[in-house]
DNA sequence: AAATCAAAACCGACCAGACGGTATAGATGC
DNA sequence: GCATCTATACCGTCTGGTCGGTTTTGATTT
């Protein structure tokens, strides 16, 4: 059962429909609905049609559930990252710039879903290993590749705080205002002497 | 740890020493050492040393309690920015510097201290309301008062970021690091056209 | 292809414990 | 003695998890 098929696809899967994903995306349904903290096994029994015991033989916990969920979000996470980083190099695009962009757009994408975070914070902590260890590879991707280093670290805070207002629902931003806050950001990590 | 009581009255201290005080400051210790999910009622009552009674009398319920937690991070907030506003005013520092400044300093003071807004977070979101308010007005001051008002507003996000960070333990920055960050955050805001 | 069979996938009733909250009795100070 | 506060036993509900059983699947044999 180390499986960890990759997400998206169902494709293959003539037979199973990748039961795994269904209860998976009913996990993120509910938490995005009711809140990281109305996440039950029972609430994913409600969502996703199966039984209890389907979903317990799939996750054989709920902290292997919210595993399931943290290591599904960071498998796209990468993806997204690894594809935005082969466009910049193809198009001779900044590739700094590239990868903001490609986190801002995944942390937009993905706005409610991450609350799945909260849900493994809450849970335990150590669930948010395998976050950290994404999160650091990248910073250091982008940090090294910067011509400002340090600006493109406030760069990537910035995007966190983004996505933090956005977990918490605290963003009172209107997406103009978004909009031009992450043209500044590319801005700011694409030329070493701004202004 | 700068006593944060602040909560209602503190007449009578001599018999009442900021009961709810302290239930609140237990709190915040399980919190930050079992995590927002762990935070219960009975775990607050082993914690702080009373009894269920006497915690359920000074909060009637666990939303109670939790809001308790929001309003005093709140109030210690708004004093802390407060405060750097006069001293700025009267230093004659650039406002929003220290507006930032302040808002660095509390994040920090109080990392694991704001899991409670996690906690708040999950049990039910309309506890944040408060929070949004707060964060509002912080940034619309701040705003308002900069030279280069999306500069101030990205800087904030930042601030935000490294919250983030601090709370869900993804600080792999070391303080060296930080300080570095929060200086640029700094000097960001304080010039117009910065390097 | 029909029969067989073992393993995988799935089901749902059930349980033990934790949880939020109540009820009520008792202490303490005015 | 009355208000304020504390303490403990208790209750109904919810939740994570177990368990024995049933269905589905796919390979094998004949």
């Amino acid at each position: 059962m180390a499986d960890t098929r990759a997400s998206i696809d169902a494709s293959a899967d003539t037979v199973r429909p990748a039961t795994r994903d269904v209860i998976l995306d009913a996990a993120e349904r509910v938490v995005s609905r009711e809140g990281s903290g109305r996440l039950t096994i029972d609430a994913v029994v409600r969502e996703s049609g199966f039984s209890k015991g389907g979903v317990l033989y799939n996750f054989p916990s709920k902290q292997a559930l919210i595993e399931g969920m943290v290591s599904r979000l960071i498998l796209q996470a990468q993806t997204d990252c690894e594809a935005a980083l082969e466009g910049a190099e193809a198009s001779g695009e900044n590739a700094v710039a590239a990868l903001i962009r490609a986190l801002l757009a995944f942390k937009h994408a993905n706005r409610d879903v991450a609350m799945a975070l909260l849900a493994a914070a809450a849970e335990s902590p150590e669930l948010l290993d395998p976050v950290r260890e994404m999160m650091t590879r990248i910073r250091e991707d982008v940090i090294g590749r910067a011509p400002d280093p340090m600006m493109a670290r406030i760069a990537l805070l910035a995007a966190d705080g983004l996505h933090l207002a956005d977990i918490l629902g605290l963003d009172m931003i209107t997406p103009d205002e978004q909009e031009a806050v992450e043209a500044r950001l590319i801005q700011l990590v694409s030329e070493p002497s701004p202004k």
